[in-house]
DNA sequence: AATGAATGAGACTTCATTCAT
DNA sequence: GATGAATGAAGTCTCATTCAT
């Protein structure tokens, strides 16, 4: 066995060290939504992924470091796909919509990944490095937040936006009003819905459209009969839902 | 004689207990500020209480009831600071507006129990009862969440909001976004200010005007001279800060 | 009000005493059974009796005390319930039965009372002073223990019993064992049944039929007809059961 | 040299777990001897037997589980034990005889065991599964309880029982008795001598003989000469104590 | 790289009981 | 005599993490 272990390829032995890498993010993950993440134990990751606790400290040195790993995978999913939305439209208001539109879509596919986030926030808030938040929605695109100012003057430029907002401002207030009501909703999840009586994916469409019509150039009519969803995507008008 | 110590005992006795439960709840709010609510232990709360570890679980029996007598006592102080607000304003937008605004002096004056209400959302979602969160910003008016749907349709008879708006709707996702943007502002503080190189209370001021924008009937002008606070809380127009 | 106290007679008084008194020794008599006597706080005795904690204290000073009472009531109840049994009967082995039936009856209709007193030896057996422990099964007659011997020496001179019967042990040794056969089937009540397929006042019955047939002068033939009660309480023959 | 530290480990590992493991328990039945088992907290366990606490929870995680472990290595012991006194006697009341007579040899060498199991009986009686007392006295014989039948139908056939005695209840019964008699002779130890005047292990070798009076076929006569202990186990004549 | 064992440092409570009024 | 409040002293158990092999 010994001669197994000084045959194994390096590529062997990468493979398994992400498997059990995968492993113990996977459960810690899982655990994380279901208890919160100051809820769970060292001890309830050990034994979900299956490892020891010696070796689970290979992996990961400390606690914060799982959760650090998982908020990384998470950010670099998200970038991809962002970027991809974003080359589909054209107008300044196509885009914003395209970006709001993939935070709608993310809360009705990946509830999990956005209430991971809200803990994130108000867990970590106190004590992470700002330096990391940089990193945050700021691998989104290349230049950073430097990308709001950019869309809103494209979109003043191209006449979809209303002309007196403002480039270094009105866009990271609407993002952030926009992730926090994302959040939101993913966190209290059914209970908003019996509170308000309305599902919560039909609340964020409205909070989309509402600010979509504040930064739109002209009010267009609402009430319109269009209610495809390539529509909603563009334009600001109220979509029915089904 | 008895007499006397029969009626003096029970004054006494209330202002005494109020008395100490205050110094604990005031203890405590300061340490779930400053460490977070989960990261606060008992142990703390006592020292910096002053009462003895028994004493003060004769007050609260877990730390779970200290979170929810202060978020009880912050319920009421609001409700109160609501209802007067709305008293002032004439149309829907301007009810609107006040509600909205309310929260913006709360960004500014209260962040510590901003900050408190969004750990308690986040920490405690999973394990609330409904119940409770009825009550919660349902104790605003005593209609419940139905002065939202009144909001709007006031708001659509006086012509002061659009007419596409949805009673059961609109308004509460309003509300979602902006009690998200305003806690995650206040949660995040100067590392959103870092970031998006803009003091909060900025931010939220220009969330509020994206909003109101989208929903007040008539595009107003932007960029006006006005500027005056009075103003901000009945139109829409930008509000430039001083 | 206080006119009313100073012309309250010593009678009303007492009786409230009284009445304080019962209430918090049943309420404990009670928790004692159910969940055992070092399993039972002072906490749960105050909240089952109503009383206020520095209430209870006036009666009693410690957990203690409330044992011991429960138990000094107990063996009052019984010694003038034996001296009774025991005037019925005229040879020694009359006697003899007419005591163990008692014990049997008492297993029946005060498992209760029995399971306290189970609990008592185990629990007081290391730390209560012997002279208390004289008390005990000593009241049962104004002789102490030395009716055993008496009882013997009554049952072989009529002859009734075997002849070499030691007066200074055998009753002792029987009664020991009677005493515990019951308490061991009235602690493990059902848990025996179960174990044995045999209810526990057959199996005490059964005990007691070889214990008398070992102690009586002449081998009565086994398996008669009769069974009626009064047979069984003077004879070891065996009694079926219905 | 992987093989080395693979091999070498796992013997050593067990070694030293059992080790430890036996210094917890030998120093838990020393203190739940001395101060009984609810009086012993799980602090002076751990001084007492010099691991750390934290240790110690590594191997038991709970008081119950160390009186379990201890109360299941009893029942080892003795089955074990029991089993070889059956295969020297050869009548139905011999054997019998070798039973109770066990339980004499148990009381006064191992009184520690006995006054456990006493405690035992009276603590765990409310709160345990019946399971769990199947297996007890069961593991005496691979039979469990129907050995109780098995030795009175033996008997009876070979003449050295009374004929009146029943297969499910008999022994059963006195079995019962014994343990009871057993358990509380030894929990109450020197009380019981000085309120009787009498050793306990005289009050229970007398307990036993006028059970297998009860129980055998003829009436032997009492008071005989003969005392060794060899005769004691075959017969139920009085055994003068030296 | 994996693992069995260990552990320091506390966390959170509970309790029986005592005072001052 | 009744009561509200207080409290010292333990008690049980958990946890993240480290070590030696």
């Amino acid at each position: 066995m010994s001669v197994k272990a000084t045959t194994k390829s390096p590529k062997t032995y990468h493979l398994h060290r992400d498997r059990q890498r995968r492993r113990i993010l996977d459960a810690a993950r899982k655990l994380f939504d279901e208890r919160g993440i100051d809820r769970t134990t060292m001890a309830e990751v050990i034994a979900a992924s299956g490892v020891r606790a010696s070796t689970l400290y290979e992996y990961f040195s400390r606690k914060d470091e799982i959760v650090w790993a998982i908020f990384g995978d998470m950010l670099a999913e998200d970038a991809e796909s962002v970027k991809k939305r974003l080359e589909g439209a054209t107008t300044g208001l196509a885009k914003i919509t395209a970006l709001l539109q993939h935070m709608a879509d993310q809360l009705s596919t990946e509830p999990t990944k956005v209430r991971f986030m809200a803990q994130f926030d108000a867990m970590y808030a106190r004590e992470w490095p700002v330096e990391r938040m940089l990193t945050l929605e700021g691998e989104l695109n290349d230049q950073g937040f430097k990308v709001f100012g950019t869309l809103i003057r494209e979109g003043i430029a191209d006449g979809s936006l209303r002309a007196d907002l403002d480039t270094e401002l009105t866009l990271h207030a609407v993002i952030n009003a926009v992730i926090g009501a994302q959040r939101r909703l993913a966190s209290l999840g059914s209970k908003v819905e019996v509170e308000y009586g309305q599902p919560i994916h039909r609340l964020f469409q409205e909070t989309i459209r509402i600010f979509l019509l504040g930064l739109s150039a002209t009010k267009l009519p609402g009430r319109t009969r269009r209610s495809s969803r390539a529509a909603a995507r563009t334009s600001t008008t109220r979509k029915r839902t089904p």
